[in-house]
DNA sequence: TTGTACGCGTTATCAC
DNA sequence: GTGATAACGCGTACAA
């Protein structure tokens, strides 16, 4: 895509002037000292005055708080982290912050945060694979006060290395009772979703899953461990084939479909682990001049917001939910880190719709 | 939705165990001055040899961060940040964080600042209305060294507030040529949908903007000057009851849609200025058997990644695109300040699918 | 209830 | 090329 350049636009006395309006007034920093100063107190005063610390003469702190809003003072959060040694600040580490579940666990817990006055740094982990990468530990070493982790493997050297650091770390969406998490029973939700079309009569059953195992996300891992179990439960035999992979983008699943459209021996039914990678499988289906649920069901996971549009049998987790409750039992741990470990199992639901049906019967 | 919480569980030595595992080693508080002696030099050196500055004996250069590195240490930053008044970290302030469009740009934005090894604090605007929210540049004063602004009103108080830390400020998909931004024609993008209507033989065009005017997101306000430009153009005289708002969701477009369809009158045609209400119009329009495209028309707005799949004509703009190039304008500024402000302006693309037609003829 | 003074871990300025 | 040391702006004993 080609971008256009524009020359530079001298304003006539618009945005640029009512920018500038204040300068000149109070820009130059404004310190605890000074404000101490000009309503003649110490500092410490005014420091307890303007963290509502006990203590203080109501005269006094409504007066210093008076002359900070006049001088429009606000403490330097910097020279706080390093008395206090709090940054008052909550990493998230996700990787693809642009795919809809993650997006909408970020938003839970981004509103979770910012109520209670905690930055939100975002980290997105980028491909585990790139060899010069900065691991998140070290990244972010010294930098909050807790890790909100979503869908990372709890043994990966990622994770190890943050638990290492010894602040709260809350894990989101993954299946594990090791850790501090909110999480679903992804191997259960998929071998509801499996299930479900061994149950219309299917045997020839395709996955489509995120990365090539052994993949850092538990998505991957655990939903595929429930994928194998309801064949296995059914008696069927993983075809070699059938297992693809659609990075968890719609493209990918539509490229992932391609590949199972093109084998000998089509499979009848798929999985995709996601639902973005549902609706890539469907565009290609329907490039195929294929119909979901007739010449070929699919099922997805996560229920994302147009499943419902797109008429798409999927597993209904509450993914905003999972954010606002993970950022809920970080706060609740930096208050008392001494909390036992422990898990917020939500419950899921397959909503069947139309893009699941019977096998078609072959020629 | 209910949840369920379990009882702790003691792990058999597995991640507890793996994950305390360099408890007791060096996590008690490594400082500047701890390498230094190790090394047997001056902090100042450490401080040189670490961050590469020149002017320091390669071979103690060496030493030292030999050194470090065995003592898995990492420089405060916050130290370094009243240090030297820099914080290395961009406010990114947006509106919906889970919308697809800001989720997009962010992603994009996030790699750029990451490469950069810029800190990405995240800050969601959230209800604008709400009485007691504390605007983001009190929120974010000394906090950052420089603001990323997706879609807001480059005059809103949220935004002059931020002109006024005398810090750098990037907009990002705003109409304006009085600041620095990267951005698409929003008035002729919208202008170009509903020309697609009319020129279509349209009359009876109806809106799904987001919010209520006067809204402080700029593609509320450019996007229906476009959509008024166009029926001026064509002498159609808008009708009020054809100016409806969806919040920018999916389920937003749905109920505008509703209300349109319970109209005496009916819209033959709509513009919808987001592919998510766009996506939830079309819900409301199958569950009352209606089919986009010929019974009512409707384009869409953004280049969702499902426009495809859901056949939906929309206007399409390099979203991703627009976050890079955001984030690589900030940096650019955070090294020459006094660069003068300019615009980046993508060109946009009306993509005609299945979901605009001919008006149906009325019986 | 309030004030004094030291420490938090760096960077930067100056000598050497 | 290297070292000593004064900021940076706040929190917090401790004393008053």
């Amino acid at each position: 895509m080609q971008a256009v350049t524009q020359t530079p636009y001298s304003p006539p006395g618009g945005l640029e002037h009512a920018v500038r309006g204040l300068e000149g007034t109070s820009l130059v920093a404004m310190t605890i000292r000074d404000i101490a100063r000009e309503a003649g107190v110490s500092t410490a005063t005014v420091s307890r005055a303007l963290r509502g610390l006990p203590n203080v003469d109501p005269t006094t702190r409504h007066h210093v708080m008076k002359v900070a809003e006049r001088m429009d003072y606000v403490i330097s959060p910097t020279a706080s982290r390093l008395a206090t040694g709090r940054t008052q600040a909550i990493a998230v580490i996700t990787p693809f912050i642009s795919r809809w579940y993650f997006a909408t666990v970020l938003s839970g817990a981004e509103r979770v945060f910012h109520e209670a006055d905690f930055d939100l740094l975002l980290f997105d982990t980028g491909e585990p694979s790139e060899p010069h990468r900065v691991p998140p530990h070290r990244r972010l070493r010294h930098k909050a006060d807790g890790f909100l982790v979503l869908s990372l493997d709890p043994e990966s050297q990622d994770v190890v290395g943050l638990f290492d650091l010894d602040l709260p770390v809350v894990l989101v969406g993954t299946t594990t009772r090791r850790a501090v998490t909110t999480m679903v029973d992804d191997v259960a939700g998929a071998r509801m979703a499996t299930q479900h079309l061994v149950d219309l009569g299917h045997r020839d059953i395709a996955i489509i899953s995120g990365r090539v195992l052994p993949s850092p996300f538990t998505p991957d891992v655990d939903r595929y461990d429930g994928f194998l179990g309801a064949l296995a439960n059914a008696g069927i035999t993983p075809d070699p084939d059938f297992l693809t992979f659609g990075s968890f983008t719609v493209r990918g699943g539509d490229q992932a479909m391609e590949r199972l459209l093109a084998l000998p021996r089509r499979p009848t039914a798929v999985f995709a682990i996601s639902d973005e990678m549902a609706f890539g499988a469907m565009r290609a289906m329907r490039r195929h001049g294929l119909t979901p649920g007739r010449d070929i069901s699919i099922v997805g996971y996560d229920g994302h917001e147009l499943a419902d549009l797109l008429d798409l049998t999927t597993v209904v987790q509450p993914v905003e939910e999972l954010g606002v409750r993970g950022a809920q039992l970080m706060l609740e741990r930096l208050l008392d880190p001494s909390l036992p470990v422990r898990q917020i199992i939500f419950p899921i639901e397959l909503k069947v719709r139309g893009s699941t049906g019977p096998p078609l019967r072959r020629a």
